[in-house]
DNA sequence: ATCGATGCAAAAGTTTTGCATATAC
DNA sequence: GTATATGCAAAACTTTTGCATCGAT
């Protein structure tokens, strides 16, 4: 699924945000994102730590930062964390299309999806119990076409 | 939600299920289903240890009792467990008839709603994918009528 | 009497916090 | 120069495991 916006946008939106708030604007805090962006996966902060360990292996990082620096993001609502079983959280870039989530029992593999059926019914569901509606998640919980044909 | 089937009968499928796998009937072990099948609602590990506890302050009951029997009932498909943002995992009483959740995020309320066009569209979906459906979540988050009108 | 279950405490894993230092502004 | 961010290590949680003992069969 991809993202709506360009990376250009989506940083000058963080610098905008940062200085806003009287917050820094850091290495560390531009590589986070950056990888959040990037990288269409879903990530647990650790395995963003280690990634960025790895790339990047001069630059000072500790995993409280990452962890700091998902929380905020996410309150900014630039990424967004979803719970994926015993794996733990996740977290995503939020600025995508909205989508839903296959998720493989096998291989642990994510795949995205939209249907505008499941959308229109959701907002009919929220209505009759008279919820208000801030979001809404819908994992398949599966075997993919992949690990099937193991 | 109502559950589809009588806790006598859940016992007696459990003390089955356990005499089949040559394991052992305890008094924890049947308190912790019971809690579970008497509350409609979702519990963590460290929910159900209390309510034990300060109901049955006489029976000795360790947490880890609590997790490793959390295991054993979800394996065997007595309970399911699903995972509620922060709060970490959840846990309820499984055999109810199928259903969906809304989440306030005001009370960390949770209602429970079954629609037949969002279940149908998921075959749908699943099909399309070519993905072997064992199991689906979904969640609407929001503010909750009571919430709303505070 | 046997074998699995339990509680406890220790261990492992995850996330948060305090604090001295480093860095953006 | 000042205020915030960072890394590190310790602390706080959550969940799992090892082991001696207990209890169901």
């Amino acid at each position: 699924m991809t993202n709506t916006i360009s990376y250009d946008d989506v940083l000058e939106n963080f610098k905008r945000l940062l200085k806003s708030n009287s917050l820094k604007y850091t290495t560390q805090r531009e590589l986070i994102l950056k990888t959040i962006y990037d990288n269409s996966g879903h990530f647990t902060p650790e395995d963003i730590y280690n990634l960025l360990k790895e790339k990047y292996p001069t630059v000072k990082l500790g995993i409280a930062t990452v962890y700091r620096t998902l929380t905020l993001l996410e309150d900014a609502n630039i990424v967004s964390s979803i719970s994926f079983g015993a794996q733990g959280k996740k977290y995503e870039f939020g600025l995508k299309e909205h989508h839903d989530h296959l998720v493989c029992l096998e291989c642990g593999g994510i795949e995205e999806f939209f249907d505008e059926t499941i959308e229109k019914q959701q907002e009919e569901i929220a209505k009759k119990f008279n919820f208000k509606m801030t979001n809404h998640i819908m994992k398949i919980m599966g075997v993919c076409s992949a690990c099937q044909a193991k």
